[in-house]
DNA sequence: TACGATATTGAGAGTAAGTCTCACTAGCAA
DNA sequence: TTGCTAGTGAGACTTACTCTCAATATCGTA
C-alpha cells in the first residue's frame, strides 16, 4: 500500500524488455506482444501480483494465456512463483531483473510486501545453508527468507 | 529418504500429546480419537506430510475430517502448513514442539526435507527481519528461510 | 451412572485455481 | 508469398480443498 520499489506508474525501460526477450531467446520462446504485455504489467504493479492482478491491470489478456505465460517467464528465470496460504499465487520478477530482497507475508490477508536485508547477513546465510544443504546433496537454486505475521492493516 | 528426526516408526512419548491437548483446550478444543491418530502419523512420518500421506498411512481417517483437523492444529499453533509449488501442501509441527528448523525444497518433485543452522546464524536473521519489519509496521510472528533447489533424486 | 448441551465426525456435494484441448492466428525462415 | 511452427483464447476439465448436514462422540453436571 505504502512502499513502491520505483515509480510504479510510467512504463519500464528498454533494458527490462531486453533482459527479458534474450531470457526467453535462450529457452527457444519468443516474446509476443502479449507477453511484453505481461512484463510490463508485472513492471508497473511494482510488488508481487496474483492473476486476478493482472487481468485487471490488462482485461485484453486471456487468464487461460496468461497463466501459460507466467509458466513459460517462470521455466524462463524471469519471473518467480511465490505460493502463500492466500488463494493464488503471487508473481514477481526473479533475480537479477529484480535485486535480491525478502518477504512480509500476511498470515490473515495473504498480503506479500517485499522487503531487503544487509549484505553482510545474506552472505552469512547464504554460506550456512550452502554448507548444510551439500551435507545432504541437495543442489541449491535460491535461497527464500521470508516473515510471517500480521501486516500493518491486520494487526 | 534418508536422515530421519527420530526414530519413526515407534509412538510418541506422552509429552507430545500433552502439549498438544494444551495447546488444543487453550483455544476450546476438544482432543479427540480422530485428532490424536493425525498427531500420531505426523510424528510417525518424522517429517512434512501431505494428506495423501497422512491417508495412506491412517486409512481409518476420512480426508474431510483430516483437512479439517489439520486446520484446526494449525490454528492451535500444534502444526504448520507449508506451501510448495506442488500439488499439496505440507504439514509438520510446528515450534516449539519441533526445534527451530528450515526446508531444502526440490522444484522438481517438490519434497521437502529439514534443515538445522548454527543458534547465531538464525539469532542475526532474526535481529535483521525484525529491523526491517518493524520499518513498515509489521508485527512478525515466525520466519520461513528456505532454500530452492534440486533434491539428491532430481539432480 | 445417566443426561443434556455441544463439539466433532464423515460422506458427499460444491467451489474455484489452475491446466488442457483444439481450432485459429501470428511470427519467422526461405 | 508460402509453408511451418509457436502462440492464442474460449471453454471444458481436473482436483485440492471447503462446505453441508444428519449422525455421533465428548464433556460437564447432577
Amino acid at each position: 500500500m505504502t512502499r513502491r520499489r520505483a515509480a510504479a506508474t510510467d512504463s519500464p525501460g528498454p533494458d527490462l524488455h531486453e533482459a527479458v526477450g534474450m531470457r526467453l531467446a535462450r529457452h527457444d520462446y519468443r516474446y509476443t506482444n502479449g507477453r511484453r504485455r505481461l512484463v510490463d504489467v508485472i513492471a508497473a504493479a511494482g510488488q508481487p501480483v496474483t492473476l486476478p492482478d493482472i487481468v485487471v491491470a490488462a482485461p485484453e489478456l486471456a487468464p487461460s494465456s496468461v497463466y501459460r505465460n507466467l509458466d513459460v517467464l517462470e521455466r524462463s528465470g524471469v519471473v518467480d512463483r511465490i505460493t502463500s496460504s492466500g488463494d493464488h499465487a503471487y508473481f514477481e520478477f526473479a533475480e537479477p531483473l529484480l535485486s535480491h530482497h525478502h518477504h512480509l507475508i500476511c498470515i490473515d490477508c495473504g498480503s506479500i510486501e517485499d522487503v531487503r536485508l544487509d549484505d553482510d547477513v545474506e552472505a552469512l546465510v547464504d554460506r550456512s545453508l550452502a554448507e548444510a544443504a551439500s551435507r545432504t546433496g541437495f543442489t541449491p537454486t535460491r535461497h527464500s527468507l521470508d516473515l510471517h505475521g500480521y501486516c500493518a492493516d491486520c494487526a
